[in-house]
DNA sequence: ACCTGAACACCGTTCAAGT
DNA sequence: ACCTGAACACCGTTCAAGT
């Protein structure tokens, strides 16, 4: 047995991180792995598949310090008990924490993303335009409703590609400009962050606002 | 003087609409057309400043019936005059009409991207992400800010994308399935334009509690 | 200015054949 | 089960040369 499915997800994701998406092609995997590349058709039905698995490792382990039930478990702060008094809401406290882990999965997500090159790009075309692809997909939904999840995923999904798209940009710009303005340069990362937790203030503060 | 650029534009986007972004290649651009593969690049730099061009060209005419300055100008209901009174907002009847602007230029944009095959993915990933590029983009941050105008373009880009893919989908099922669940044809057109104005709704509901 | 013809360095995928 | 070798039908882009 010379290489396993999950050998050729490893040297697309390693051809991904050093030679970026566009580069990314079956023969260079092939190449990565020492092979043939008609020797992937037996891992992988097609070019496609192989970026879906590969998305799905990026965003593999996504969460995992992020309490799994806040509204109805034990878990978080303002727990199970609140229940009889609010009616039909289920206890403003749990609504809050509900939305708060929302936020650290999005953050989770957006970081896992951007931890390899042209990775937005992967899982945003990959498993965001398949409904309910993700697990990530059904733990927002189970903390903020359907339309809720949607609604940050896709706007994690677009930031961070945002992101990736200027980073790549500053770098080109670094390599082929001049001396290189040093504010613009060390003030994007940061900015591009608190873009980021910015907009999911909004989306959150709409759905506590339902 | 045989071919002009918006030529080259024109006919790049009858191939899109009719054989898909995947298949719309320069070689069959440049078929479309009626000339050699080469003949294109004295025309356009390279593929990405045609598909550049493209996006621009379905953006083109978004916003006509949308009144310019809600907030600022003498457009929109509840207009200039009501200042000195509120202090610091600038009037909470003008804050709504801008909001209400920002959510028709978001449907307007949706449905011109949906008017084409595959214009979400053309328009978001030529225009959507070097900042500012769009006049949308800046209508839209004269209405409701900065963080607001971005939030509101990067969930109307995804979800258009996630349509279309949808839409591509059904298509498919349509043409190799069985006999087809009458309900789930019928509904799921109007199912995503709905989910588009609820996602809309937390935005909007968001920007409002600022 | 606009186009042709030919070439270069690539693609994804299939398929018989090997071990 | 896993891989090779060869082929097929494509790509984007460049460049000399034509009119």
């Amino acid at each position: 047995m010379r290489n396993s499915r999950s050998d050729v997800v490893s040297a697309a994701l390693r051809v991904l991180d050093t030679q970026g998406l566009e580069n990314c092609s079956m023969r260079r995997v092939a190449t990565e792995l020492g092979v043939q590349p008609s020797a992937l058709y037996h891992h992988v039905r097609d070019k496609q598949t192989l970026l879906a698995l590969m998305a799905d490792e990026i965003v593999s382990g996504i969460g995992a310090g992020v309490a799994l039930d806040v509204g109805t478990g034990a878990g978080a702060g303002a727990g199970t008990g609140t229940g009889a008094g609010t009616g039909t809401e289920a206890g403003a406290a749990g609504e809050t924490g509900a939305r708060e882990a929302a936020r650290l999965l999005c953050r989770d997500l957006r970081e896992a993303m951007l931890a390899v090159r042209d990775g937005a790009d992967v899982v945003a075309t990959a498993s965001a335009f398949r409904l309910g692809a993700s697990s990530v997909e059904t733990r927002l939904g189970a903390l903020v409703g359907d339309d809720g999840a949607r609604t940050l995923l896709l706007y994690t999904f677009g930031h961070a590609q945002s992101t990736q798209t200027h980073r790549q940009a500053a770098e080109f710009g670094a390599l082929t400009g001049g001396a290189g303005d040093p504010a613009e340069g060390a003030g994007a990362a940061g900015d591009l962050d608190a873009s980021f937790d910015r907009g999911l203030d909004i989306i959150l503060a709409g759905l506590a606002a339902s």
